[in-house]
DNA sequence: AAGTAAACGAGACGGTACGTCCTGTCTTTAG
DNA sequence: CTAAAGACAGGACGTACCGTCTCGTTTACTT
């Protein structure tokens, strides 16, 4: 069988290009905040014709998710650990940090808000979730070790973990940084083996 | 003792407009959604001259969240249970039924979302944050009964409470209203009841 | 006999509005120029309310005509001469002194160029244009000398004479006061005098 | 010797857009009159971007001269004549002629109003006035034929001329196309000859 | 080597919202 | 009844971006 696409005719797209608009995002981010970058601010920051933003992208926060996804899966990639706790306080200790960092995290908490009131952006945010998908292989390395009931839902499990790190940053309650972990995991892993009893 | 306030010179304020003005905010955010809201639109739904908007708030975020606590206050009041277990389930379908509103869910989405990108609005929901507010009372009295470490700190009990139930929400994993209640509380009251060893 | 008027009910007009109203016009008018005048900022710079200066006026060129037409008329005031051409040299000088003016003189151009797009105006101007006025009685008095035809226009004499000093100001042509003032004076009645032959 | 202009980057300007604004400047000023007409009308009317508008020119006042200039010129173009008197016969109608009519005329009177409010446009005038630009190939030919004295200074010739004409205008005296031109004329020339005697 | 085709930079285009300013009116209390 | 104060509905201001378009130019792959 042949290749899938053909050769592709005219110029081939610019790498230089694509890079040089991912960098703008992330650099702009920063010093300028999510609410006061823009379309025509990322292309002459990148020393691109508007058009060639447009072409490959159609919105910032769609740039904002390609320049972190990749990143993100970087830094909040926790290898296993010894056991369940010690493998969820570093996976929690990297989210908070990950959630309080200048890049990622600025990043990522002006995704998940654009995607309250964009529904083109939760769509690409409810497939491509950096976070949610950063912690499933946690999650379901303590499943297997058993420290989960067999029959916990994997996503509830990574939510229900999530939830509380996530919303205190969202509120902007208290440092990041500032949140004892071990605790924290202690009264998850508690609650998640607690037996179920009654009903909705 | 004296009068307060001076008997206030000039025309005084509207009460017309002002509601006009919340209602319009209302009544749009349904409509277009709060991305296509604009301070222009609000002005000419509400019959109201554009500097009368900007007279008493500073974004449509500020208007929002006036239009919103209240009603929110009232959504999410849950009155004293028979037991810890009984109300935080009543506090709980409530919170999911509040997320799920067309109305005020919508706009607390839309106010959250707009404080990862706006400092001034962040602030203002720190302060006024309608949900949290709501939970304080809840989670007081479940620390009175003793069902919660005396030593627990009361945010901290609230976030940890409401953070998987908003998180699921924002990043829009299943219905809010299909979430079973009552196996979550378990779990929470099971996991904030733990002892707690080791540290950070 | 009575009093024509009856006694006036209510609060009297204050005086010191009106001319508080009309210090304010003058001076606004040379610091920030006609088009930057408002109705709003001359209330306010006379301390006074918006209302009471729509209550008596009706626009910024109707307060300003009454602002100015009284100094006008003294400025413009020139005694009858021993002969017509040093009569005429000293209105012409007088002329040019008052056009050339930082506050009549602006103040009557800018009245004139009002004129030209709002018809009120117009009308007021035609009626008490200060400058034809002040022509008037000296144009008189060369008449009755003789030395214009006595079938002469007074207006049409008037404008003829104005006519070139204003135009040059208007269109901003050299220093109204470098012009020399006797030659012109000799050519307008030398121009005058001459028979006419011809018709339309 | 090389291109005086380089070859243009980016989308040349639309002379579709250009020609519209134009055209919309001069129907408005008929239709509601200069004071009414606004920039964000004369967009809407051209059916065009107001960004585009202010690219290309600051003011209406701008506007209104580019649209009226050459229009102007040709209105103004008066063919040398028999004699001197013959010839400033013609050229004085064509002026009432001009200052009188609907779309010229109207448009020279805002612009010259305008001037008298507004330095940027009164710079404007200065250079580009189209009346006095007129005026100056007539007279210098009633000069050439030895109408005038040879020390006449041309500008001062044609304001002197032009003054009363349009200073009549102005100030709204008279219908422009009553008065009767030929006895005018003979007073300008009989004026302009005489002898000069005296100084300032 | 010449031809074709798409991507490139630049920047103008028709639109629309911004937040401010001013207009002329209205509504309050004070004199 | 006038005055000062100041809120009101309305609407123009000039600016900033939006997303699209039209230029000339560049860079491949095809003949």
């Amino acid at each position: 069988m042949s290749s899938p696409l053909p050769p592709a005719l005219g110029r081939p797209r610019s790498e230089a290009a694509r890079t040089a608009v991912l960098h703008a995002v992330d650099d702009l981010l920063v010093e300028v905040g999510y609410a006061a970058m823009t379309m025509t601010g990322i292309a002459a920051r990148a020393g691109v014709g508007k058009q060639t933003v447009y072409r490959w992208w159609s919105s910032k926060a769609e740039i904002l998710l390609e320049a972190t996804t990749h990143d993100a899966a970087g830094e909040l990639r926790t290898p296993p650990g010894r056991s369940s706790a010690a493998e969820l306080s570093a996976y929690a200790s990297a989210v908070l940090a990950f959630l309080g960092s200048a890049h990622a995290g600025l990043a990522y908490r002006a995704l998940l808000g654009e995607a309250q009131h964009d529904a083109k952006i939760a769509a690409l945010l409810r497939d491509g979730d950096p976070l949610v998908a950063s912690g499933r292989p946690v999650l379901q390395r303590v499943l297997d070790r058993g420290d989960l009931p067999a029959s916990t839902d994997l996503d509830a499990a990574v939510t229900d973990f999530l939830g509380p790190l996530v919303y205190r940053v969202l509120i902007g309650i208290g440092d990041a940084a500032d949140q004892p972990v071990r605790p924290y995991v202690t009264r998850y892993l508690a609650g998640a083996r607690a037996k179920v009893s009654g009903s909705r």
